[in-house]
DNA sequence: CTGCTTGCAAAAACTTTGCATTAAG
DNA sequence: CTTAATGCAAAGTTTTTGCAAGCAG
């Protein structure tokens, strides 16, 4: 982990990356805090808001919405991808089209843009039963 | 305005919706409650939660998260369309694109979904200063 | 009348900030 | 030594919830 961008590798960070290693998929900064009491229980969840951010401002973690609470994390990976969420059982999907992100370039670009970025989620329904409510109603 | 999908419309409803026709682009709730407290001084700001939440299940809102703070809304227009925010000025610009519309459906039809919806959010950089800070570092 | 709606206040959920102390380099 | 990093508590934001009173149907 180069974390010599100009900060410190302190005990913490080293604590704390171990925790989210250990992590599976998007988690939240609770999530987080909870695994770390564990190793090093005087951690303060003000470190963890801080380091984590920081780590996504490195690019290390990306940061997603999904779902309207928390904001949740997850370890870039080499790979980029996007989110598929049922809106019956809240599982989230992951994957990846070229095509459509070469769509997104070209549309920054026709904007006078160059895209640094993008977050794109996509919300369905399993092939199941049915929305219970009135579904989640989440459109842009 | 079709509020009769077994919901009462209210006076209160009534006020809530001219104040929101008249607000432009993409609003928070906080907005839309500056906005009616001048036609209706007592309203509180747990109903106007409610509302804009009740109109974005009903589909004539659409919400977006763009920025991280608050959620914003929009009316629902006829004709979808996604978001392109610049990360030094913040401005937000739409636009719609059939193309990847359609990429979208297919891909999450390939993983066994009927797409209901989605949320789309561009990140760029206006031809023009370079970023202050890390950049926003939106990644997902 | 009946029960959906509303306003208010309190609480919950989530995040940021100030500051004295600690520790990395 | 110097100063970034940490822990804690307090404050800030944003959103939700409980309830009695108010209205639409």
């Amino acid at each position: 982990m180069l974390k010599k961008e100009g900060f410190r590798l302190t005990g913490t960070r080293r604590s704390l990356v171990k925790a989210i290693l250990s992590l599976e998929g998007h988690w939240t900064i609770q999530d987080t805090a909870t695994k770390l009491k564990k190793d090093l229980p005087s951690i303060g969840i003000a470190t963890v808001y801080r380091t984590v951010q920081l780590l996504a401002r490195l690019g290390l973690l990306s940061e997603s919405r999904i779902g309207g609470g928390a904001a949740r994390y997850e370890v870039a990976d080499a790979h980029h991808h996007d989110h598929l969420t049922c809106n019956q059982c809240g599982q989230i999907f992951e994957f990846e089209n070229d095509q459509i992100e070469r769509l997104q370039s070209l549309v920054a670009k026709q904007l006078g843009f160059k895209l640094a970025d993008h977050r794109m989620e996509l919300y369905g329904d399993c092939t199941r039963k049915k929305c219970p409510n009135l579904g989640r109603g989440r459109k842009s």
